[in-house]
DNA sequence: ATTGCACACGTTATAGCATAACGCAATTGA
DNA sequence: TCAATTGCGTTATGCTATAACGTGTGCAAT
């Protein structure tokens, strides 16, 4: 998908994304716009569903938050997997790209018959900086 | 870990996910447990925060609901990482390991000096008997 | 120009997931 | 016996996500 023009909404969420330096839940998004005339859920919402429908925006399932792609201006749909390593402590995130675990995911479902649509891969962890 | 003697609602807790065909959440299994007492969410939660530490259940994060462990007897902890296929038409899942996929994740985490704690790897998508 | 459609938006309400904080009872081990 | 630990029950609360309704705007087909 190329991204189109993104609404007003849309825009001020991502924005907020992109500056943090840490995944942020739909609500603390919420609490970050509410200057900007946010007032309920369903705004960051809709707005986070496009985002990520748009494949500029994860969202990461372990710990209910979304993160701006690391590869600006790209779709990061194209990347095929993506893994990510999530600090528990400072909440820094890294994003990676692997072929040959998505060639052996792949292959494991593809034996299953199973068709795979959307795929999650989530590391929890210390980062080196937090590292005792 | 060797697991420990269950106490009773821990043991009705697993005997629920093992008698289930599909994941299940805390408040599924909360209302099934009500003619045994169970009155609320945090009996669930308590129980199953037990029966994770014993590896005999998996938490399944993309869909906030817990399974029991393929192989009954065994520690999963002691199968390195586990992934997942999520059938989103049936709930049905299946449990795979493969040392490849940890590998190349481990060495990727090492190179970034990142110390994992907790792996997820969850595939959704449609099963055989659910496809077109 | 008007009609119909698609889409984003705003609001209220509600559903679904998870834990904090308190107190009690049973068990264990010094 | 005493203290520490663990499990349990209950109430209350907080966090995450969506349903359902209505409004406005832009645009294309007639």
């Amino acid at each position: 998908m190329n991204t189109p023009q993104m609404t007003r909404n849309q825009a001020l969420v991502f924005d907020v994304l992109e500056k943090a330096e840490a995944p942020l839940s739909a609500y603390t998004i919420l609490d970050k716009l509410r200057d900007q005339g946010f007032r309920a859920p369903l705004q960051v919402y809709r707005a986070l569903e496009k985002l990520l429908e748009y494949g500029v925006v994860h969202r990461l399932e372990s710990i209910n938050s979304f993160v701006a792609c690391a590869h600006p201006g790209e779709d990061c749909h194209s990347h095929g997997i993506v893994a990510f390593a999530i600090c528990e402590s400072c909440g820094q995130v890294i994003e990676f790209h692997d072929h040959e675990v998505d060639h052996r995911l792949m292959g494991w479902v593809r034996s299953q018959k199973f068709k795979p649509a959307k795929t999650t891969i989530e590391i929890r962890g210390t980062c080196e900086a937090c590292a005792a």
